[in-house]
DNA sequence: CATGAATGAGCTTTCATTCAT
DNA sequence: CATGAATGAAAGCTCATTCAT
């Protein structure tokens, strides 16, 4: 009679985190409590246990999860033609469209993973995922001369993604912010950041200028 | 008869909300406790009361503080010359110097502000005067011809702001980050973004096809 | 899949409430603790809040019991063949009977019912019941004219209460009473106060002389 | 300069009494602090210490001054003419009249004294000095023939009194009563009450039936 | 006399977690 | 697999009282 079904139990676990996913989103990593979380997902808090070790664990679920969906977002993004249409696309969508309690939720993440070492790690590694991601999706963009080449990938990677959290930040300072003008003018910092420099030579000379 | 030293009372209620600020920092601010705050401050815990009606109105008078901090660095800021370099000069001394976990707090700030109605309308207030000194800044450097006439002084300067919530969230992504390799690129992304297109006819063409 | 037992489940609810009673009928609503019901029920602080929402509710709770008992003693006594008789009954045997702490008990209910607007209302209601019951003892007693018919039945029953109420003042201020003395004088008080006029034409002339 | 004078500070005690006493009326024994003292008295925490050595001494004092109050009541209805027009005027005065809470204050000092040593003994002392006013009252009601003179008077002055302490409980229990009925119908049991029997003879039988 | 700073025990309540069934 | 009873530490906060000035 008992199913010992790891397919279903797999399944399960996925239901509970999608349940928490929503109260995290929701209350945040603190504010939401275990019972908060058994509530979403129509389970006993004993049996909460049968799926996860501890708070902690679902937060280190989520947070992969989480991340993991950014991965996929950023995969989908470099099928794109284009780096600084797809960026935009995707700020555009995360950020003003829908539910801006995600984005409260990415900055939970940041602020827990500056003091959960074990969240922080799945934080640096899938960063360094999405980073490349984005950094190879630079470097294709400058052998096709649609991205400056002086600019290093990697770098880059890491300041378009922080302007994309910082965004999230933006929403929340100001939300009265219309979608989309600040997309407009996000696009306009994001293509003057990475496009090549009319005139190849002036690069060098912005450099020593200081400018 | 004598009314004793009110000074005292508010040197001490500076002295608490010090020590409040260290344990937020450290811990957030749902992470620290009132117990570990009276713990940092050296007061009993029926004596916080004394200075503060509830744990909400530190996190309150915290934020206040530290947005004033913000406010004041920003004014400082706005005696330098040049917009660019102010802003580098802050993102390197704030971001990248000393004490990370500022950031982090501030990260904090920004997803409790999110949740939390009086911290948020808190944030949302300091943030309007930030914003205003930041444009009037630009605006001083559109006049001489600093900064990109066509850029919208307050949208402009939302957009710079969410850039230095978004270094904050580079630290924590990266920590391994080389301080003066992203301030220099940054300063390229700020740089470009802000100053007036080489050729004057090129900024309206932009407009009009719309990239 | 099986439900538990709901029946357990308001078995311990029970035994929590007697317990709760009976920290309440020593130290009072304010004085008895939830730590001291804790302990009289032998569980844990923390799982009080499994069975009841808040101290609030549990005095909610014993408030109703307490009255439910009352309206029962009442509804018994609307059984006896004669309400003199049976008034008298009920106090002799709930205020000078054994442990007259409960007198104290309601003494403290009702302080409480008149500041705590929750409490006084299910006070007021379930007083209306006994009143109610009590006003049909006499109606009844009037039909077969062991009570004067010029009394409102209503109003006589309110302040037959309040003769009880008065009752457990009484074993509170004067605690060397004698039980036996003390309910013979009442049962003058109120057989002469119930009791029809000897001589009918009397009643009449009473009010018309405004006595 | 320094006055000790003591004639100031019982004047200063009693202004605190007062404040006190409102503070108890308002929020009970227990739900009145000695923070809402000081407050509604204008003196700081340290200083109500001057004067009481605690709060269970402002309890004492103020029971002593409500019941010696009460105990002033009735000398004044002593002078009256009548012991029935006196407690009634007293009842529709201090229950139906003006402030309630007074009512309820009563029934707090009650149920405390129930619990308090202390309080209990003040209680019963000055309890014994008022039943004795109204024995006293009664007794010269039996001389002029105005109280039945089978009614042991120390007993039936403890049955008033208890029925002013229902009467206060009676407006709790059901607020919407109408003064001016209640009071009527109040007269009419006391009156029915102390009123010699008619007949003389009736009196003896009717012990023996038990009616 | 008078202030208000300071204390520490205790209050009600919440929470992550464990256990018996 | 699943329940919900049970725990105990800790949370935010209040309060009567003491002490230095």
């Amino acid at each position: 009679m008992r199913k010992l079904d790891p397919v279903k139990h797999e399944e399960k676990r996925q239901q509970i985190l999608q349940a928490a996913a929503r109260c995290f989103v929701r209350d945040g990593f603190r504010g939401a409590s275990t019972s908060d979380i058994c509530a979403e997902a129509k389970i006993s808090p004993g049996h909460l246990y049968h799926y996860f070790p501890s708070k902690e664990a679902i937060v280190s679920a989520i947070t992969v999860f989480g991340l993991a969906m950014a991965t996929e977002i950023f995969s989908a993004i470099a099928q794109g033609p284009d780096v600084v249409t797809a960026l935009l696309a995707e700020l555009e969508r995360g950020i003003f469209g829908g539910d801006r309690s995600k984005g409260t939720f990415m900055l939970d993440l940041l602020a827990e993973s500056a003091r959960n070492p074990g969240i922080g790690e799945i934080l640096r590694e899938r960063h360094c995922e999405i980073r490349a991601l984005l950094a190879k999706l630079l470097q294709e963009g400058q052998e096709r001369g649609q991205v400056d080449v002086d600019l290093d990938p990697d770098l880059a990677a890491s300041i378009l993604i922080s302007f994309i959290d910082g965004a999230k930040a933006m929403t929340i300072r100001d939300p009265g912010l219309d979608a989309a003008n600040t997309t407009e003018m996000l696009k306009i910092a994001i293509s003057r950041f990475l496009r090549p420099p009319s005139n190849k030579a002036s690069a060098k000379k912005r450099q020593h200028r200081g400018v």
